[in-house]
DNA sequence: GTGTGTAGTTGAACGTGTTCAAAAACAGGC
DNA sequence: GCCTGTTTTTGAACACGTTCAACTACACAC
């Protein structure tokens, strides 16, 4: 009970994540049960739990794959883009549009999500490889930039735009409209809304407030 | 199965929600399973959901009592200071002190606060009520604070500070520190935030940008 | 009092996620 | 080919939240 990286391991574990992300994009986390996702997979339940310690693991390896997806789906369509905005922009929208099939089954994903305890919480130290690389992506998106954005926030800026993209992914999960309209509508009015700020809080004359930003920021960071 | 409401029946049900609150904070919310409530109560099982639809019904419960206790505490202290600062201030740390008691319970409290199909959601109809009144303090805090403060601003925020309460709730959940230490620096040097922003938003050369935050805060509102 | 309908209560039963002791499959030395 | 230890797999068992058909207590008409 220790390796779990024979061949033959590494097949089994693939088939039950393969039948674990098949069955919630069909019907959804709750309908996905264990014992379904095992059948599926042609293997006992207590298998699952040999390679998925809970069935909240199985929604850490949809986070993983999801975020795969966008890198790869954003690929290098960024290199072309030299303003703050645009890059943001592209980043955002390649992000809907990687999760839109799975938005049936997310709902069950934040529920656990925004649980202390969870694995998931993407505050917790078992997601933390997963945030430090989401992170990046907005770090490429700032560093790309031209400009001008403040030194001391272009170090922060990465880690306030991806705690941003979160609170869109929030609002997603809970958007019903068609198409996920309001979502997109949201998400394009608040990134023109951050734009702004950016501009304003480079601004010599904010100074103060942007320390008092910045220091707060920091200071959530240390949990 | 309609009335609930003989004496018996209102004895019952107190006697059902004093039970599980007691466990709550005794062991936490998984612990107290309902079983141990029902037992606590001198109940059958299947009673205490003849009054309580689920668990999720008996947070409601307890958000409903955290808040009265919190709007108790609060008073009439909010008279004898015209400071919007302090007047912040004085709800923020009431709030802390309020819930307190409650903190091992409250991390399950917010798992089912964010999955979007819990009643408990914030953002739900059916937790409208509440949050309607917890947005009443605020609008409190705001209308009796002399100063400078846009007139557009004092109507959106009040919903602003309840959502900007909400996600301080949400760092102290997460918070272990000890007395809670972490939670309460950063709930001041936040305070201190929002009221250098509020000053600012409110000189006449922000109009633009304050009418794109407060034309994606109205969107969010919307939902 | 007896009957009748509603309010209130019961506990067995269901399906869930999870655990675990035991069985099976495998690997490698002899 | 067998033995031995480890990896992988099994499925019964557990505790949980929830449901529901059946039961009891009660109020009120007659």
């Amino acid at each position: 009970m220790r390796k779990r990286e024979g061949p033959k391991a590494i097949a089994t574990k693939a088939r039950i994540l393969e039948a674990a992300l098949e069955l919630f994009r069909e019907r959804g986390y709750e309908a996905a049960t264990m014992r379904a996702i095992a059948e599926r997979a042609g293997v006992a339940l207590g298998n699952a739990y040999y390679y998925f310690g809970s069935k909240e693991h199985l929604i850490q390896a949809f986070y993983d794959r999801t975020h795969v997806e966008h890198v790869a789906a954003v690929g290098k369509r960024l290199d072309d883009l030299k303003d703050f905005k645009a890059r943001l922009l592209l980043v955002m929208r390649t992000k809907l549009e990687t999760i839109e099939p799975y938005h049936r089954f997310a709902g069950l994903l934040f529920r656990s999500a925004s649980d202390p305890a969870s694995p998931l919480n993407p505050f917790s130290a078992e997601s933390q490889p997963v945030r430090r690389e989401a992170t990046e992506i907005f770090r490429n998106v700032v560093e790309g930039s031209r400009g001008r954005i403040a030194p001391e926030l272009r170090t922060e800026l990465p880690n306030l735009l991806w705690l941003y993209h979160m609170g869109v992914v929030l609002f997603w999960i809970h958007d019903t409209s068609k198409g996920r309209r309001r979502t997109w509508r949201l998400m394009e009015r608040s990134v023109d809304l951050i734009v702004q700020l950016v501009g304003l809080a480079s601004l010599p004359l904010m100074g103060p407030v942007r320390r008092a930003a910045l220091g707060l920021v920091r200071d959530l960071r240390a949990a």
